[in-house]
DNA sequence: ATTTAAGTTCCATAAAATGCAACTTTCCGC
DNA sequence: GCGGAAAGTTGCATTTTATGGAACTTAAAT
């Protein structure tokens, strides 16, 4: 085992609400001797992955970490696009919009664009869910085939109910949550993948359930839609399927 | 020298304009012997620094750095406060508005808020500017002492001219520039300090030099003032000067 | 099919990481 | 401002890991 996972399990520690951590914190999570947890982060400071707060011992990312996560949203012409389309409907209707990727049977947000509204759902970029609790994560299964689908969730207890979920979502194009994930807000979302790369991405709109009446929602999908079409378009997705806009709910 | 040395030479690899790399550019950036650097690269993969892109053999920064990002935003209370204020006044104005820290001779913006007019200036997170050119910069070095900004620049030309200026920033309590960084922009930027961290961000608006009339840039510095002078109370920043904002030109 | 570039694996050597214990600094209550 | 405890750092012998050259495999270009 080489001290790169020892600083990668170190730098796993700022996931979820975990914005510092000090000698001791790495000693209590990662079982390290506190002589190692010392150093590990003393040559964490020194090669730029850390920096102290400050004049304390807290430590956080070294600053070098925003420029990464800017280059990964620029490592795809796929990110690049779908964040195009999400931030102009995310102004057009004032709700928050993510684009976000598959990881397992995790979806991550990439790129976050906050809504005008007065009542509005808050960014939250980098937070995982669970793929198939989420539109999001619903969109970018759909997109596997079948069998795929049943390998990943092998041995689980959504292996059997997911098929039909996302049958339904291929046939719509879209998908949708309500109040799935997060009490009171609902969210639509629809994919898009790079032949190329083999890369897929969802574009999502989360919005307060009680605020958006059914032709606002067409509206929303409409506008997803036609970026997402022009998307596919251009890179020569053959599996995209043009949504429908329905009015019956769809869970 | 540690393999973590290493690692981060190839995570630097990634700023300006390099969003991927592969093992043969690693080489030749590095100047590693190939076995090394895929080596490198597969250790660092393994850890879940990197990851390929689609099946490709390039490599892009892993998504654990999404959450890296989110995390150093959340590191530091002034940060947020400070990106609270900011995002208001770039909804307010329409002007894209930036937080930033001063690290060395250089500011970095770690947060960014991207204006909704027709013109605005594009954000740029991750950016290095010189600080003693950016109004940014010279809010920060105008929180330093005189003879620490003279430590800081010993044997540079920037020595003797700076602190006039910096004297400058002191009475007014913010500064501004001129297309001083990128022709065509200006920009207006106020310095807060948290005393319990000794850090300090800078606060600022960015906006095209043709679109601004005089009462419009009072009306931003005042909107910024107001929330420094906000976050200076409650976090106890002895030093912090409201800004008396003047028509008259400051170069 | 042939050539060339790109990437990976092998192996002995050299260098770095580890864990313990002793030591220093910082923080807290009084 | 003092005493004690917690947090953090450093020295040292041992073990493990990294390194670079060369041979080898895989992928791409002609």
């Amino acid at each position: 085992m080489s001290i790169l996972d020892n600083a990668a399990a170190v730098l796993r520690c700022f996931g979820a609400g975990c914005p510092s951590v000090t000698v001791t914190e790495v000693t209590a999570r990662l079982g390290l001797p506190k002589a190692s947890a010392s150093r590990l982060l003393r040559a964490m400071r020194e090669a730029g992955m850390l920096e102290t707060i400050g004049g304390t011992k807290r430590h956080r990312p070294g600053r070098m970490m925003l420029d990464l996560a800017a280059a990964f949203r620029h490592s795809s012409r796929l990110i690049e696009r779908a964040s195009v389309v999400v931030a102009a409907a995310a102004r057009t209707f004032g709700h928050t919009g993510y684009v976000s990727l598959r990881e397992g049977r995790e979806v991550t947000a990439v790129a976050d664009f906050e809504g005008s509204n007065a009542l509005r759902v808050v960014s939250n970029i980098g937070r995982r869910l669970p793929a198939h609790l989420s539109a999001t994560g619903r969109t970018l299964l759909a997109r596997m085939a079948d069998h795929e689908v049943a390998m990943l969730y092998h041995g689980t207890r959504e292996a059997a109910l997911l098929a039909p979920i996302l049958a339904q979502v291929r046939a719509h194009g879209y998908a949708e949550s309500q109040q799935d994930t997060t009490p009171g807000v609902d969210a639509i979302a629809i994919a898009v993948a790079d032949p190329a790369s083999d890369e897929a991405v969802s574009l999502c709109l989360v919005y307060p359930h009680t605020l958006v009446p059914p032709q606002e929602r067409a509206a929303m999908i409409g506008a997803l839609a036609k970026g997402a079409a022009g998307i596919a378009e251009a890179l020569g997705d053959a599996g995209f399927v043009l949504p429908q806009p329905s009015i019956e709910v769809v869970s």
